[in-house]
RNA sequence: GGUUCCGUAGCUCAAUGGAUAGAGCAACUGCCUUCUAAGCAGUAGGUUGAUGGUUCGAUCCCAUCCGGAAUCACCA
């Protein structure tokens, strides 16, 4: 509609000011609900051409659009509202009400989005951090694919490097041949134990040290058990038979642990690419940058970006012993993954305090190497999370654990529904319920703020299931479905003879206005990379059916059409909320 | 110190340069002889950090200042 209502300004003022312009997409804007009106054309735009007064311009435009576009208009301070016939409201809501896929893009035909996210270390268990960096790139994957594009989501997993070293090394040390098995821990919980182990035997030597007159640093470069660690890694890319086999028993435990995490979280990849594996990339492009001229070797041997040019610093890319930094291996896996997709772009979910590596990574590839794919690489850049206490530190044990955290969430949703007395269920079904309640209001509580802004995570309101939550629009589908199972007993179901002309009444018409917003909502949720922009307007929708739900009983409605009408609207919403939430990585109940 | 990002109700968050800045939580007042009260209706709560500028119009764009965060490693 909107684009039928922009074609037909342009030519209300063309015929009018004899101006052809553009149509800006921001002329045209639904109307506040609070002020009669289906769409409202701004028309302060136009004054300059016009020479009149806002209301004599609005006026004489407004007179031209309802003419072209069979509908009333009401001029308001410079704004022209227009109001369209019910009849048009009858015929979206008759065409699309039972259309299960409705709101979703169909499928362009376009080279795919590469996506990355989640890239753990395998040191140590997943933490918040990691929920929101998954629930984003899992979620941001599937509105793109909602929007017709073709998605690849791809882990890139840090398996290897001194982290890992060191709970290898404290294993070795302090773990008895300890095992998932005989310490009934999940393996990456496991493994994070002596990598917390190392630590604390780490500060204890650097201590000792200091008592034995050292200077903090220097002890912090000389404790034994470092030294150990680094030698481990040595060995390591040597290829030592038995270190490697430590490295794999350990990173094995550690992948069955983040498998049963992704799996509670509803997490899944194409494609998982393991550091180990790509480590070594990149070289090359750096070889090819020094014959180019773009990079240059210091007389140590390592070699060096300048990107004075572009108001940065300059950038390490070979140490001097040749081997490869973070910011080489990026390089090299852009353009592995390239070579290998062709992708329209690439997409990185990493935090914010990476903006700085992301903004070099472009500018060597697209600038210095005059690599056209550098200029496909988008880095997703979300804000921290942070605790009411503070930012969360692993080594203060102050970082909040994926898996006790969905756990609490379950043990609070199932709290919370006992205490209402909602008890209705076989054990089966209210333990379904249960993970669905509490895992829902985690991601909704995560994926509703905007992705850019850092945010707080208060353990006690997430575990609220009242107000903007996922629990309240799960409760929303559940009435729906509800009414729908009662209307099917009485005879009304599904393909009911839908009314074509009616009265509709104040509150269906924002209902439905709502609906009809829906594949734009997606849209926009795409362009802009943020489920949040999903999950508020499920907010809206929900709570704008539980008003009408409240106020408009239906089954007493004595007019068999309204009862009808009404009937598809709900059954309408509830599609509607299905198909939002699931961009959102949440299953709705029938019964709650 | 340089660069970047962020400051909106007591708290957590909304608001493509548009009309009277909105929700939820917390507080207070009502509504279950019931299509599910995890709900609905209402009250109260704001100099959008400050000051200038651009504009018909600024929470949004620009400048300066104040406050907070990130980053500036031969770490990843």
């Amino acid at each position: 509609m909107e684009t039928i209502i922009s074609t037909a300004l342009q030519e209300s003022i063309k015929e009018l000011y004899n101006e052809d312009i553009s149509i800006d997409k921001s002329y045209i804007q639904r109307t506040r609900k609070d002020i009669e009106g289906d769409f409202t054309v701004v028309i302060f735009p136009f004054l300059k051409i016009a020479k009149k007064s806002p209301d004599a311009a609005a006026t004489e435009i407004g007179e031209s659009l309802s003419s072209k576009l069979a509908c009333h208009y009401q001029v308001i301070k410079g704004f022209i509202n227009l109001s369209f016939a019910d009849i048009q409201w009858l015929q979206f809501l008759n065409k699309n009400w039972k259309n299960d896929q409705f709101g979703y893009w169909p499928q362009k035909n376009r080279a795919p989005i590469l996506i990355e996210y989640s890239s753990p270390n395998t040191n140590k268990p997943l933490h918040l951090g990691h929920i929101r960096n998954n629930l984003l790139g899992s979620s941001i994957s599937r509105i793109l694919k909602a929007c017709g594009e073709q998605t690849i989501c791809v882990n890139l997993v840090n398996d290897r490097g001194i982290h890992i070293c060191k709970s290898m090394l404290a294993w070795q040390k302090f773990g008895n041949g300890e095992t998932p098995e005989t310490s009934n821990l999940k393996g990456d919980h496991l493994v994070g134990k002596y990598y917390v182990i190392f630590d604390q035997e780490y500060k204890k030597q650097i201590k000792i040290l200091v008592e034995q007159g050292i200077s903090e640093k220097e002890a912090g470069k000389k404790a034994p058990i470092l030294l150990e660690a680094q030698e481990m890694l040595r060995r390591w890319e040597e290829g030592d038979r038995d270190i490697i086999s430590l490295w794999k028993k350990m990173n094995e435990w550690v992948y069955q642990g983040f498998e049963i995490t992704y799996q509670e979280l509803g997490i899944h990849f194409d494609k998982t690419y393991y550091e180990s594996e790509t480590y070594l990339l990149g070289k090359q492009l750096v070889e090819e940058g020094l014959h180019q001229g773009a990079f240059y070797r210091k007389e140590d041997g390592s070699v060096w970006v300048n990107l004075n040019d572009e108001g940065m610093d300059e950038k390490l890319l070979l140490r001097q012993d040749g081997t490869s930094v973070y910011m080489t291996q990026d390089l090299g896996t852009a353009s592995l993954r390239f070579d290998e997709f062709h992708p329209e772009k690439m997409i990185y979910v990493v935090g914010n305090e990476q903006n700085y590596h992301f903004d070099v990574l472009k500018i060597i590839l697209s600038k210095k190497l005059k690599k056209s794919f550098g200029n496909h690489i988008h880095h997703l850049s979300y804000g921290m999370v942070e605790l009411p206490s503070g930012k969360m530190k692993s080594r203060e044990g102050t970082v909040v654990d994926a898996d006790n955290l969905m756990e609490e969430m379950i043990v609070a949703a199932r709290r919370n529904t006992q205490e209402l007395g909602k008890t209705d269920f076989s054990n089966e079904e209210a333990e379904c319920l249960y993970r669905m309640i509490g895992l829902g209001a985690l991601k909704y509580f995560i994926l509703k703020v905007d992705p850019k802004k850092n945010m707080l995570f208060n353990p006690e309101e997430s575990i609220d299931l009242n107000g903007n939550t996922a629990p309240f629009i799960q409760y929303t589908y559940a009435r729906i479905r509800s009414l729908l199972r009662k209307a099917d007993k009485e005879g009304l179901s599904i393909p009911l003879a839908a009314p074509t002309e009616l009265t509709i009444p104040k509150m269906e018409k924002e209902l439905i206005k709502l609906l009809y917003d829906f594949p734009q909502i997606i849209e926009n949720a795409g362009t802009t990379y943020s489920p949040a922009v999903i999950a508020n307007y499920m907010f809206d929708l929900a709570k704008a059916f539980n008003r009408f739900y409240q106020e408009t009983p239906i089954f007493k409605e004595t007019s068999l059409e309204l009862k009808i009408f009404r009937l598809q609207i709900s059954h309408f919403i509830s599609i509607v909320l299905r198909n939002g939430m699931a961009l959102l990585g949440i299953d709705l109940p029938e019964k709650m």
